[in-house]
DNA sequence: TAATAATAGTTTGAGTTCTAAATATTAGAA
DNA sequence: TTCTAATATTTAGAACTCAAACTATTATTA
């Protein structure tokens, strides 16, 4: 660990950020292409129908909540899932507003086969760093999501955010 | 500011690292849209049209690589961008194949009053930052992005694995 | 010269993603 | 009860995004 990396490594300014998450962005578009081939389902995709698994029976909004997407965007996902009967929607007796999203048992079979959602190379690559460095990484990731966030962008200017906020309300 | 790691936080898996790029995946998608309101194009956009007036008289090709875009992605761009007469298409005299973007006047114009492509409470925390941090921040992103390149996880340097052959009983 | 290959861009088709508007339902108040 | 507000979801509309197929053009070769 060096700290004379300085003088070639002036600070990095936002600009420079913006292209390396255009970089991240695409790569995981590109993964995502792949797993459709490998599986037949998109990323998201992927990720709505586990958010269900993991959850239960659940609501449009705890799943947008949980997989970090729009209500509309999660209903057009179900839409396709549904058509290719992965999961059913019924309807609450209780409150007939409230849709919940439950597998079908090929939806259930279909997750067995699914592949990592990132490539391998990148899991491979990860999962050997020290455990220290994934740290680093992970709570670099954190604090771009935390910088980024819309809520915490309108509500707290000059949020601490340098520790990565965990304990929200999350679940 | 050092102690709120806590040794609660076990190595992160690949799961939570994806949850994060997805919230900044949904991040940026939502500055778009701010963007957008304030000056009519898209960050994408403005991508294309920075990198036009950066390289001068380019191919699409070129676009693309600069902006880590499809030459696909970059036409459909050009297409809405030329409807609205920012961006010219200019055959090339010489190589008939060969179509050169450039900038119209008002597309010049337009470049000036596009507001940053981050929010700006974004850049303000990122640029409060001490700049060693933005230094981890920036390297991490970098890694990450390293680590997702399609084209080295084909190389995969570092796999040593034993990794897990899947057969492939069927296409 | 004609056939073939290589290159540059565009079109097509499928999917994701958002906001805003629309729909349906429930809960509370006049 | 009926009106209104709040809640849960869906639809409409617009962009982005990619791979693959396609068009047009240039270069190479027989």
């Amino acid at each position: 660990m060096s700290e004379q990396m300085k003088m070639t490594d002036p600070a990095p300014s936002w600009q420079d950020v913006l292209i390396e998450l255009r970089k991240i962005i695409r790569a995981t578009d590109l993964q995502s292409k792949r797993v459709v081939k490998s599986c037949g389902l998109t990323i998201p995709q992927v990720m709505v129908l586990r958010a269900i698994k993991q959850l239960g029976d659940v609501t449009v909004k705890r799943i947008s909540d949980a997989v970090s997407l729009s209500q509309a965007t999660v209903t057009t996902i179900m839409n396709r899932l549904e058509e290719r009967q992965l999961v059913e929607r019924i309807r609450s007796n209780t409150d007939r507003r409230i849709v919940n999203a439950r597998l079908t048992v090929s939806g259930d079979q279909v997750l067995e086969t699914v592949p990592p959602l990132l490539h391998e190379a990148f899991i491979h690559r990860f999962e050997s760093l020290e455990s220290l460095q994934q740290q680093h990484i992970f709570s670099s990731l954190q604090q771009v999501a935390g910088m980024m966030d819309a809520e915490s962008l309108d509500a707290a200017p000059l949020l601490d955010i340098a520790a990565p906020t965990r304990e929200r309300t999350d679940k």
